[in-house]
DNA sequence: GTTGTGACATCGC
DNA sequence: CGCGATGCCACAA
């Protein structure tokens, strides 16, 4: 199994990624680009290199996570559970912990996104 | 050495 | 809002 674009630690990657994924808190969901966004891209990654590969990274990550991640909680932009076996597993665990999905199987991440704490950036006045 | 793939995101119509 | 196409890196056979 590829680890799919690992960066030059992937054991720190990875850790910082799971670090992040226990900050989660149940009942909500973090997108992969966001996770991918909290992280800083490491020494000699150019930020566009970053940009299209931060999300799959963090992706690699959690098909390595350890069982003591809430990898459940990671979905796509879309709000949705990533391909793969198990994801109807996934879905019943998220919804145990009061997520919602709509008919389409898709979550609402206005209501159930993760707020990250650095992630939320000062709303811009209109002017 | 080449080919294929891999838990995604974003842009355009 | 949905679908289709594209971008990019490293590892494995």
């Amino acid at each position: 199994m590829p680890s799919f674009t690992s960066p030059p630690d992937p054991i720190i990657f990875n850790h910082q990624v799971w670090e992040i994924v226990y900050q989660v808190p149940a009942g909500q969901v973090a997108t992969y680009g966001q996770i991918a966004r909290m992280i800083p891209a490491p020494e000699g990654v150019q930020a566009k290199a970053y940009a299209a590969l931060g999300p799959r990274w963090v992706g690699s990550a959690m098909a390595k996570c350890p069982e003591d991640v809430p990898w459940q909680r990671v979905v796509n932009s879309k709000g949705e559970i990533s391909l793969r076996p198990g994801a109807e597993h996934q879905r019943r665990l998220l919804e145990e912990e009061g997520v919602l999905f709509d008919e389409r199987g898709r979550i609402n991440l206005k209501i159930f996104g993760w707020k990250s704490s650095i992630d939320e950036p000062e709303q811009p006045h209109l002017l």
